[in-house]
DNA sequence: GGCTAATATGATACCGATACCATCAACAAG
DNA sequence: CTTGTTGATGGTATCGGTATCATATTAGCC
């Protein structure tokens, strides 16, 4: 691998000429310039970013930090993130912590040894030391997708509360009085805040939330698929269920096919997070959708504004709206 | 931050003597490594991986340059990459390429300038080219899921020719005898082989394959769609659909359902690759399925092996086999 | 002509670690 | 007692760039 010192000796300069040329930045003769990139050009020369990120404090490079790349809304998001990183010369360097918190701060050590320029954190479950800690060590972070409460930190988010409340309306506008939630672990600002808009929703109503009919599980398939099983075994059978994230309705979906529960038929079903249209064959699913890819270009944008000295100094926080979109397994008519 | 120069004044040491503590390199006594330990602890130490890495000349990063991350096969694909990537401390850098050939350049200019150790690549569009500068180059590559011909390189991909070899078996022994394919790019050896299985079956069943029936489009779902209504339009009608990927699958049965056609009372659907059983809410479609995340992690493994020096000299190629999943779509009988 | 500013280039130090070699004590082997 | 080995540590150069300052030439202007 030729160094920028080999390009110096062909071109007849010194080194530092080179690095001018290469990053346009003082002076030097057209003359020069051309000897220099011919040199380049004959070498294949490549300059070595690890010495230039070394030299001048800058990697050029983001960590995406995600509890699992597998939900498509959080792939979704990830190419959000990474299209907007590459037009800004970034690249984006992508880790799964699975919720855990353990995981979560190994990445985060191994991504701040390796001098990452900013984080782009969806914080694992529902501990706000990590994003703390970052914020604390000065590091530029952008928190997506969940708050972090008494942490002054970027955020860029859906809302989550008002989802909840506008598919609790809708259900409640076709009568149901019985609804059963199935939400995510406590703590997490997501599975609060749709438990939140769907408790708003009710006291407008003037409708109490009774006794279990707020589940907890995590934001699998498979607490879908429990939770869904506690809740039809409740004293007051529920005509109507609100799952928190789209994991939640497909093993939703899956305990009340077994259960021969026909939806919309039987029972309501509706949820947060579309699933990707790509992916999708059969439309059905009612669901608060939120603006996935958007959410990554945002946070990204905002985090690139931010390393140049370029957003507010105070914490922003972006809260995008969530679209609700209406298909047909809410159509149970009371 | 602290540098390795502060935390050796601090424990009254050379800074080679912090280094062989943290690298559990060399001699160091028990008593000064309990102090560098203890002065690591003091300062909140922690290693610049660029400075270590300009010298050792070692990133523990990988790249990962995949055509789009929100492909669920890819998606998963990535997960197998990333969790074997961890358990051996590397991180990854992923780059989506969309199957333009000047992206991938761009991409793996810029990584190469990161000095990545090496690269997990599904090879965009047609050209061999990026994967031949690589290998040519003398950088570590594993390519995924696409065979590059010519090129002496690891692979690991699924069996396509023998998954849809499978396929038209399935499809002939249901009596269809006017079945189309609708593949993906020629060029691209996914699509090629998904084409060449199906040939070998009609070939093998003594059936000759008429004009028109093996349409190529890409891998997207608004190809699936179009290349569909195209099939319906061929003046011999297809009984059967065969589908390249989960994508064009999908466009498919969009297409399908705008036009009334029922599946599969009217028409058989096969298709590559599953879709991501977390997401899936109605089981209905007949694949080949391709084990993604067990490519991931093989991929990595063998990259990681080779980087260690500890793969066989001569280019591997490991092939997957298809998992034959049987559900409703393919269930016209002739 | 003399002075200032702009242009063009180079020398040197440094970013923060590790490779490599040197030094020195303690102790075993011959 | 000399030589050699192991253990422990330090000094120095180096990885491949860039920040900073110095130097030299040319141009512009009164």
């Amino acid at each position: 691998m030729p160094t920028i010192h080999d390009v110096a000796r062909l071109a007849g300069v010194a080194p530092m000429t080179v690095s001018r040329v290469i990053n346009r930045s003082g002076y030097f003769s057209q003359e020069t310039r051309a000897r220099v990139e011919r040199a380049i050009a004959d070498l294949g020369y490549e300059p070595n970013s690890l010495a230039r990120s070394l030299r001048s404090k800058r990697t050029q490079t983001l960590a995406l930090v995600l509890t699992d790349i597998t939900n498509p809304f959080f792939t979704t998001l990830a190419r959000g993130v990474e299209d907007t990183a590459r037009l800004a010369g970034f690249t984006v360097i992508f880790c799964n912590t699975d919720e855990s918190g353990q995981k979560e701060a190994e990445y985060l050590k191994l991504l701040l040894q390796k001098q990452v320029d900013g984080f782009l954190l969806v914080p694992a479950g529902s501990s706000p030391d990590a994003v703390r800690a970052l914020v604390q060590h000065g590091t530029p972070v952008v928190v997506l997708d969940r708050r972090v409460p008494g942490v002054p930190v970027d955020v860029v988010r859906g809302d989550s509360e008002d989802g909840a409340y506008q598919l609790t309306r809708l259900l409640h506008s076709l009568g149901h009085r019985q609804i059963a939630v199935l939400s995510g672990p406590s703590g997490v600002s997501t599975a609060d805040d749709r438990v939140a808009g769907f408790c708003r929703a009710m006291a407008e109503a003037g409708l109490d939330v009774p006794e279990g009919t707020i589940l907890r599980g995590d934001f699998t398939q498979e607490s879908g698929y429990q939770l869904t099983r506690q809740a039809l075994a409740l004293p007051l059978q529920p005509t109507a269920l609100l799952a928190a994230n789209n994991f939640i309705t497909s093993g939703a979906m899956k305990a009340l096919q077994e259960l021969d529960v026909d939806v919309p038929g039987d029972l309501a079903l509706v949820g947060f997070d579309d699933f990707p249209p790509s992916m999708v064959t059969f439309p059905f699913f009612t669901v608060a959708s939120q603006p996935a890819y958007e959410m990554g270009q945002r946070a990204t944008q905002l985090l690139l504004d931010r390393l140049q000295g370029n957003a507010p100094a105070d914490p922003q926080e972006i809260v995008l709206p969530t679209n609700l979109i209406l298909r047909r397994s809410h159509l149970k008519h009371i």
